[in-house]
DNA sequence: TAACTATGTCGCAAATATACGACATATTAC
DNA sequence: GTAATATGTCGTATATTTGCGACATAGTTA
């Protein structure tokens, strides 16, 4: 890009592009439900759970954990992950907001100029 | 990546990943926000509307439409983009799915061995 | 036909994402 | 203390994304 220009978008789009890039790769979509199916906070096994090596699943979940999407407590030798339940509620919401609005609009009705 | 490894995960996995990463641009978000606001179909107006060169805006046309989430129809010299709603609603519903099972599990809860 | 305009295509440069091996650190077990 | 294990960090290689100028194409108009 020569240079993000993320900045000179809205505070929104900004946010809802952040979030959507974090859901952005399966690996990350599958962490997620990992996370979610496991009632129990697993911690490396997640590395064994992917196709991938344990340097890039900790690298997916350093990402997950960089929006707070997700958290992890240090118990002793393992580290457990969770899910921020919270956060996830608030960021469904978002999607939500902008799915309705942008199927809300009548986008190309027959009465319109243009017929897509 | 040194080699994308998208082909190991779940068919819904991907699916999700995708259609988040045609989100996770501001401009791309932008983009379909515009499409909605507007009642007719814009055509170059888009990249006047956005931060950015007509060029790269055509880039980010491309991809949503590479996912069919928007639809581009000429109209003699102008191209008139517009929404595809029923796919949106789709996608919609997806991410609906996703967010609610993630957001179901107790995700840690007390009795858990692991608290986070 | 010739100028004009709107789109679309190509190629390049810089930034970022993806993937992993090798090494560092810290905690447990002996 | 030492070995073993779990986690985290670093450097590196490759792929992809982002952004744009320059050019190509196609329809409009005079």
């Amino acid at each position: 890009m020569t240079y993000a220009k993320t900045a000179a978008f809205t505070a929104d789009q900004q946010q809802l592009a952040r979030v959507a890039k974090a859901l952005a790769h399966p690996a990350r979509v599958a962490i997620i439900q990992l996370l979610a199916s496991k009632h129990t906070c697993i911690s490396g096994d997640i590395a064994a759970e992917l196709p991938l090596s344990r340097t890039t699943v900790f690298q997916h979940l350093q990402e997950l954990k960089a929006l707070d999407l997700i958290r992890g407590e240090i118990d002793g030798l393992t580290v457990c992950y969770c899910l921020n339940t919270e956060l996830l509620l608030q960021v469904q919401q978002q999607f939500t907001s902008f799915f309705t609005a942008a199927t809300a609009g009548a986008a190309c009705g027959p009465d319109d100029s243009c017929m897509c």
